[in-house]
This record gives structure tokens, sequence and C-alpha cells, in this order.
DNA sequence: CTATAATATGAGGATGTCCTCAGATTTGTC
DNA sequence: GACAAATCTGAGGACATCCTCATATTATAG
């Protein structure tokens, strides 16, 4: 059972400590791949990325690589399943009080959500709109949506589902905005920028949503 | 004087009515080049957009093209050439009444010319950011940000240069933003869609600009 | 230690793209 | 009509990428 392409973070994950055999074995050898795909992703963007770099990086050969995943597209599925888990892991709490926040406070919150994933993940905003994964899986598409959607209905209950959609969806589009100029921009810069995007979206949210 | 490779919409332009010839000939055929490719690119994206691609829609062979273009980026560079002047067609004389203006009135012109564009030239936000085009004009990429950093300071002196050259390059991106919903939308959804992001842009500008 | 299973290797096949170039076609001129 | 200049053509070279697979290496169980 882990062998085939096909890996999400809860199954990389599943390991106990033992010591380390010469030859880098199953689920670490995928943390690793994936964690050399994330990168070279994050430097080079979705098309450059070759999977030759990948696995230099990684320390394997291309064999190796493609033993673990049957192709580009599936590292890119599994990147994409273990930053949707983490994700999810931050917006749950921050949904559950969405209701007990001010536009502004959710404003900020979320932000501070997409920060730390963009810190924590460059390839994170680069893979979330990298082409040919919708085919087989067309509700990822929508997946992040329908949580901001969720929050913003929370908040405004009068919202129509689709005007909530809408409404995530350009919400949404501004924070991956921010992505290019913060992925070049200093320590400091950053803080800025993230203050200005902030003033974005929180004026966007307090004309739509009101208050 | 009209063989080499690089063109810009003003020599495309340059010509005097005259009896067509059989064999597209030198200026006319450079102008369904661009044209074509424009499409192949607004179509495909930057990368997977071909140079075949390219040259069929025109109804030209791949030796043709490259008559015209020594490469691919010099495409790209003749487009973006093509399209700033097109730009700086319609922002001066927004620049020019700016001062007269409040930041909504503001705001929706600046949509009005962005939206004018992407519907006149599907391809000019795919090519702005196209990728290997700075490296021989650097100063390209900044040519827009100061249009708008230009106008931003009209409307507040007080505002440092760099300053508003950080608000302009938001401001950028917010618009930037649309364009990816903008291309898949309908002709109803687009409607919305822009007053969505001038309600973002709007929020923004006032609340960095105030009033 | 041996046998079997698991894993790694990397040359090279298949494909696709950019670009070249020698030769063919068309146009303009006298 | 004849000649030169301009233009077009498209097969194929050069290169890069994805991916395969026969072979080699390493780990583990008996």
């Amino acid at each position: 059972m882990s062998k085939t392409g096909d890996f999400t973070a809860s199954t990389v994950m599943a390991k106990t400590a033992r010591r380390v055999p010469q030859q880098v074995r199953g689920e670490r050898r995928v943390a690793e791949l994936l964690e050399a795909a994330a990168e070279v992703f994050a430097e080079a963007g979705y098309e450059a990325a070759t999977m030759t770099a990948m696995a230099e990086r990684a320390g394997a050969s291309i064999g190796a690589l493609y033993q673990y995943f049957p192709n580009k597209e599936a590292v890119v599925r599994a990147l994409r399943a273990q930053y949707g888990e983490e994700m999810a892991a931050r917006w749950t709490p921050l949904a559950a009080e969405a209701s007990r926040l001010t536009v502004a406070e959710l404003v900020d919150r979320m932000f501070e959500v997409m920060v730390e994933m963009m810190e924590a993940w460059p390839a994170y905003l680069t893979l979330l709109g990298a082409p040919g994964n919708y085919k087989r899986d067309p509700a990822a598409r929508n997946r992040l949506r329908e949580h901001f959607a969720e929050v913003f209905r929370q908040k405004r209950p009068q919202l129509g589902k689709e005007e909530a959609f809408r409404v995530a969806n350009v919400a949404l589009q501004l924070v991956k905005g921010m992505n290019p100029l913060y992925a070049e921009a200093s320590a400091e810069e950053r803080v800025e920028l993230v203050r200005e995007f902030k003033m974005a979206l929180g004026g966007y949210l307090g004309a739509r949503l009101g208050g």
C-alpha cells in the first residue's frame, strides 16, 4: 500500500521512529520528493519545473521519482492534497468564530492564514492555479472558494448562496494577487504589502457586506 | 527597412492605400501575424502558444513568421509595444483630468480603460506578465506602474514617490486579478465582476488616499 | 547465507517546440 | 520576356521534456 503514486499528507506522516536505513525507503522518500518538488515549483513556476530538477533536488534519480508518482500531474495532485489539508486545518477554526468577528477582524485573520500558507509553502498559490488538474477532480477547484463563501454567509446570512460565492471568488482573487508581489518583496516590504492588501480586501468587504 | 524582425505598432500603421498584391507583403503581413499571435496567446497562454499555431492562424508558413520575427520573444515584444501605445493613448487623457475627479470617479475611469483593453486585446494582461521579456527592456516592467503612480500623486501630492509607486503596484495587481475571472465570465457576469472589483479598488484607494 | 522482495538507476524512446535554410514562388523593373 | 529582388515554403536539425524499462543495488525474511 505504499508504492503507487498518489499520496496525501496524512499517509506521508504516518510513521514511527526507527533507525535510518541506508537506502531511503517508502514514506520518507515520498516526503523528500514532495518537498523537493514544492521547492522547484515555487522557484521555477509550474511549466518550467522539470521532473529531473525535482529528482535531483531530492537526491534521487528520475526513475525513483517515477516509482512514487506516475507523472508530473500526480506530483501536483499530491502537493495540492497536502496543502488542502493544511489550509483546512487553519481555516476551520477561523470559520467557526467568524460570526463573532467584525469584518475588519475577519480580514486580518484571513490574511494571517494566507500569509502563513505562503511562508510555509511558497508553491501553494502557484499550484492552486496550475493547469490540467481540474479534469480529474473538478470539485477541487471550488473547495477553497466554498470555504470562503461559507464564512461570508455566516457573517451575513441574508447573502444569497451564489452571491456569497461571487464575493468569495473576488476575495480569493485579491489575496492571490498579493502572491507575486509578496514573493519578490523583502521582509519589511512584505509587512507593508500585507497592510495594503488588507485595506483593499477590507474596503471591498466593508462595501459589500456592510459594516 | 521593412524586413528585420522587430516592429512597433507605429511602423505597422505607416502605409498608404494601394492595390492589394497577390502575395501578402511587408507591413500587412506583419499586422496579420501579430493579430494571429495575439489570438493564440490569449487562448492558450504564453507557454502553450506555439509559433506553428500563430503561423497557421495567420494563413502563413512558419518560415514566413520567422522572416518577420527572429523568435518568439520578438513577437511578444512587438505585441507589448503595440499594447503600450494603445494603453498610453487611453491613459494620458485620463491622467490629465485626474486632479478634477473624485477617487470614485477615478476608479470608474481606470476600470473603463482596463476593460476596454481587455475587450480589444485579450492577450494584453497575459503578455504583461510573460516571462523573459524584462531582461532586454527592464524599464518596460515599470512603465504602466509609473503611469498609475503619477495619477495618484497628481491626486494626492503629499504622497511620496515610493509610496505612490507602491499604491500603483497594488492597484495594478487588483486590476490584473480581475483578468482570469473576466476571461471566463459571460457578458452579464462581467458587468457584475467589474462592479465587484471597482468596490475593491475604490475601497482600497479610499482608505489609502482618503475621500 | 540465500532467496525474494523492494527500491534505485539512468540511458534512451516518444513527443513536442523553436528555429534554420536551401530551394521554390511571386513581384517589380527594364 | 528576362532578370533580380523580395517573399514564401516546409522538411528537418537541435534541443528539452516526459516517461519507460531492463538492469543493478539494497533490504529483509527464513
